[in-house]
DNA sequence: TCTGGGGTCCTAGGACCC
DNA sequence: TCTGGGGTCCTAGGACCC
C-alpha cells in the first residue's frame, strides 16, 4: 500500500501559518521577479485565477478581491518542507521526498493497523507540528494514490484521507476522472488520448496495450498497468544524485552590459557550484546561456549558449567561473536587451571518480581545501560572504521581489514578533 | 512596466565496432 | 529483383513532473 501525502496550497499555507492575518483572505504566491502566479489558497481558486497566470494581467482581480499577495520566499518553504518531511518520518523509515510538497510512504509493513485511522493521525499531527495542512491519498499503486488523494483534497469536507481499496470505488474513481488529470498524462498525450476516444482514466486503463506502448512509450504503459492496480514504479527510498543541474534568472531590469552580464553568470556558477559540493560530484559540461525578452517582440531578440569542456571535472568555482566567463564573452552581441542568462551542468561525476589528466597543472587539492574553508566561513557569516570580485556588489540584475515575507525560520533577525 | 526555475526519462538516429 | 547481422555509445528533441 501506498500513501501520497501532499500539502495543501503548499507556499500559500506556509506563508499563512507565520501571518495569521491572511488566514481567511485570498491568498497567491509569485514565481521569481513576482512575475506569474504559482499557488494559490483555495479562496484564489475560487476567484478563477488560474496556475502560472501573469500577475499584471490578473491586477485588478487581486486588488478588487483583497487578495494577500506575496513574493516567492524559498527559503522559507524550503525549510517547512524539511519539518514536514521529518515529522512524516516519525511514521515510517519507508519513505519517498517526491517534491517539495509531496511524499510517498510506503504502508505495506501496517498489517495490525488501520491504514485509514493511521493516516488521519499522520495528517493530524503534521498539522499540528508544522501548521500545514496536507491531504492523504492510499492505494495499491503510486498512481492510484495520486488519484486518491485528489479525492481527497476535493471533498473539503472530509478527513482529508482517502482510501481508494474496494474494486467498485476504483472504477468509480476512474470514471471520474479525467484523462488530462492523470500522473503522467500532459497536454500533449491528452491531446492524443481525446483524439482517440480516450477521455477517462477508466477509458484509458482500458486501452490496448500495444497501442499505449506505441505512442506513450514504455512510461505509458507502466502508468496504464499502475491504474489497472499493478505496482509498476518502485519507492525510491534514497535520492539519486543529479544528472543535471541548472541556475538561471530572469533579471528584474533588463541588462545590456557585459559586465553586468558577468556578474549574473559568475554568481549562478558559484551557486552551480556550491549544488554540485553539496553532492560530491564534479562536472565535465557547462553551459552558459544568455537571451533576450521574447515577450517584447518589437525589441531585437538574440539567443545563444555555449558549451564549455572542462579538462577534468570539477566543482571549483574558481575553475569554473573562468570557463562560464569565456564562454559568455564567445557569444555576447553588443546593443542587445538581456532579460535571461544561466548556467547549466552536465556530465556529472561522483567526486571521488575523477578521471585525471597527465598534463593538468593544477594543485587540485590545495583549491579543494581553500574552497572548504570558503564554505565552512560562508556557511556561518551568510552565502556569498567570501566571493569572487567578478560576482559584482551592485547587482543590477537582481530579481524584483516587492512581497517578500520575513525568513521567520532561518534568520534570527527576522523571527516573527508577537506584541502582548 | 509586467510572463519562473528547476528536474526526469525515453526514443530515434548517427557514428562507430566486429 | 530485393543490400548481413549483430552490437555500443552519444546526442538532440520531446514528452512528462513539481
Amino acid at each position: 500500500m501506498f500513501a501520497l501525502v501532499d500539502c495543501n496550497n503548499f507556499f500559500a499555507s506556509c506563508e499563512r501559518v507565520f501571518n495569521p492575518a491572511v488566514e481567511n483572505l485570498p491568498v497567491v504566491v509569485l514565481s521569481n521577479n513576482d512575475g506569474c502566479v504559482i499557488a494559490r489558497s483555495n479562496e484564489a481558486k475560487l476567484l478563477g485565477i488560474k496556475m502560472g497566470e501573469p500577475a499584471f494581467k490578473i491586477k485588478e482581480i487581486l486588488s478588487k478581491n483583497n487578495v494577500a499577495v506575496f513574493s516567492t520566499n524559498y527559503t522559507l518553504y524550503g525549510d517547512m518542507s524539511e519539518r514536514v518531511m521529518n515529522t512524516l518520518k516519525c511514521f515510517t523509515e519507508n519513505i519517498e521526498i517526491y517534491s517539495i510538497d509531496e511524499a510517498f510512504l510506503d504502508l505495506s509493513d501496517m498489517k495490525y493497523e488501520d491504514i485509514y485511522k493511521y493516516s488521519v493521525h499522520i495528517r493530524n499531527t503534521v498539522r499540528k507540528w508544522t501548521g500545514i495542512p496536507v491531504s492523504i491519498g492510499i492505494a495499491s499503486t503510486k498512481t492510484l494514490a495520486k488519484v486518491a488523494n485528489k479525492i481527497a483534497k476535493k471533498n473539503r469536507s472530509g478527513s482529508g484521507v482517502y482510501y481508494l481499496k474496494e474494486e467498485k470505488q476504483i472504477e468509480e474513481a476512474l470514471q471520474n476522472l479525467d484523462v488530462e488529470d492523470i500522473w503522467g498524462v500532459g497536454r500533449q498525450y491528452a491531446k492524443l488520448l481525446k483524439l482517440n476516444d480516450i477521455t477517462t482514466a477508466l477509458k484509458l486503463r482500458n486501452a490496448n496495450d500495444t497501442w499505449i506502448k506505441k505512442n506513450l512509450t514504455i512510461m505509458g504503459m507502466k502508468m496504464v498497468k499502475e491504474l489497472r492496480g499493478i505496482p509498476c514504479l518502485p519507492m525510491e527510498l534514497v535520492r539519486p544524485d543529479k544528472q543535471g543541474i541548472m541556475t538561471s534568472r530572469s533579471f528584474g531590469t533588463p541588462v545590456e552590459e557585459l559586465v553586468q552580464l558577468k556578474e549574473a553568470v559568475a554568481t549562478f556558477t558559484v551557486r552551480c557550484a556550491e549544488k554540485l559540493r553539496k553532492q560530491h560530484s564534479c562536472a565535465h559540461h557547462l553551459l552558459v546561456f544568455i537571451h533576450t525578452d521574447r515577450f517584447k517582440p518589437s525589441d531585437p531578440q538574440y539567443r545563444n549558449f555555449k558549451l564549455m569542456h572542462l579538462e577534468v571535472p570539477t566543482n571549483n568555482p574558481l575553475e569554473m567561473v573562468k570557463y562560464s566567463l569565456q564562454g559568455l564573452e564567445l557569444i555576447y552581441k553588443k546593443g542587445y536587451k538581456y532579460k535571461k542568462a544561466g548556467v547549466y551542468l552536465s556530465g556529472i561525476v561522483p567526486d571521488s571518480e575523477i578521471q585525471a589528466s597527465l598534463f593538468d597543472k593544477m594543485d587540485r587539492a590545495r583549491f579543494s581545501a581553500a574552497m572548504k574553508s570558503v564554505d565552512i566561513i560562508n556557511g556561518i557569516m551568510g552565502r556569498d560572504k567570501v566571493r569572487l570580485a567578478v560576482q559584482g556588489f551592485d547587482r543590477k540584475w537582481k530579481l524584483r521581489q516587492e512581497r517578500l515575507s520575513p525568513n521567520y525560520t532561518s534568520n534570527w533577525r527576522e523571527l516573527l514578533t508577537i506584541n502582548i
